[in-house]
DNA sequence: TTCGTCATGTAATGGGTTACATGATTAC
DNA sequence: GTAATCATGTAACCCATTACATGACGAA
């Protein structure tokens, strides 16, 4: 009856903190700009819209004035349902932001929760960021313990696999090594450019991660 | 009621069809040798197994004469069940390995399908190796074009998880590019030991590709 | 006029986990 | 004696997909 997904909820809770977007577009950015490690469908998506307006979390608005004339017959195409977040939705999904559990960096989540960096306090993305990490050099442990005990018994393939496998662990790592340095790099950023500082930016603008280049004008249709 | 879950099922056959195992045991082989990408638990693998033993791919045995005299006392532990393949099991089994659907290559199969490649015919390999490329090519191009149109929207921590991910798939494609053409080399090698030879090496024991990439003595701290 | 895309939804189904129940054996 | 591991199993639940139902609009 209640739906409550976890990950589903936050990456649209964090979209529309954005903007204000109806289910099918709110869709389409779920699979592409975060979803290259997971795509939604309907069935999830609109139920999903459905237990969080019953929460409180959203809004429903009918469609927006068109500024397009042609548009003007009463909501163009079928009437879409604008979904709005609520002050209650902006205060609940800050608080899931703030969350940093083993549900911040396992697999599944660690994805969307990053996409949402740019709305996350530093220390926050540092837990996150370093949570990920020893989960994954846990992982590498584990694998090589394995492969150490079962190194002759597997075939040419099996074999492959796994160093494969422990390879791409091993990349991320070191991504995430870089990542870390470059939050730590930003963190200590206070010889130069000290007017730019503030104490906490949760709520503030995207501000850019220490070696990535400042961005201009960021303007979200 | 019946529990067919493809993956699972296809994995408990192939890890059978080595040797004879109870479930416990089989878990373990199942979340180790193929585990990297998967982990099942008992509430998965128990009803799996009762639903094959249904169809007649596998049999309940008793637990097989202990050597150890310790544990003579009828069955060491609680009783263990083992399962073995049956004959109509292996001829099910040799007949899934042989399909190159979709099902071969996606996220969710091709690593299974990749750790029984043993025990696959080499032209099947040809195709699993060649569909999962492609499709993971389609996958790049997809996101090339959603970058190319969103690209000024987006702040930095979403653009560097968009590149860490495409990173990601194209570095999985030179793997395959690797493999495919390992492979072919291995096709095409007839001027020596041409004694090795044989038409099909479908059922046979687990050849080696040609030029094998994993080294023996390779070990990365 | 038909196809592709936009747009919203529901019911059935699938495939899996978690938590629980049970109990023997081994190692400390 | 007690904790860890071995060993098998069930029921309740979860999260998501698929297939379906509906329908409007724009372009070929």
């Amino acid at each position: 009856m209640s739906r409550r997904s976890g990950i589903l909820e936050f990456a649209v809770l964090g979209l529309l903190r954005e903007s204000p977007m109806h289910g099918y577009e709110l869709r389409k950015r779920l699979n592409t700009s975060l979803g290259v490690f997971r795509a939604f469908s309907y069935g999830s998506l609109y139920p999903c819209l459905k237990t969080l307006v019953q929460q409180g979390w959203l809004i429903e608005e009918p469609a927006p004035p068109q500024e397009d004339p042609r548009a003007a017959t009463l909501a163009g195409r079928r009437a879409k349902i604008v979904y709005r977040l609520t002050a209650e939705g902006k205060e609940h999904f800050e608080e899931l932001l703030s969350q940093t559990g083993p549900d911040a960096w396992e697999d599944e989540h660690f994805g969307v929760r990053f996409a949402f960096f740019g709305q996350t306090s530093r220390d926050v993305r540092m837990r996150v960021l370093e949570g990920r990490r020893s989960r994954l050099e846990e992982r590498l442990a584990k694998m090589r313990a394995s492969l150490a005990r079962t190194r002759e018994r597997l075939d040419d393939y099996t074999l492959e696999l796994q160093r494969h496998g422990m390879e791409s662990v091993e990349r991320e790592v070191r991504w995430l090594n870089e990542l870390i340095e470059s939050e730590r790099a930003g963190r200590d950023q206070r010889a130069d450019a000290p007017d730019e500082r503030q104490s906490e930016d949760t709520g503030g603008g995207p501000r850019h991660p220490g070696t990535t280049p400042p961005d201009p004008s960021d303007d979200t249709t």
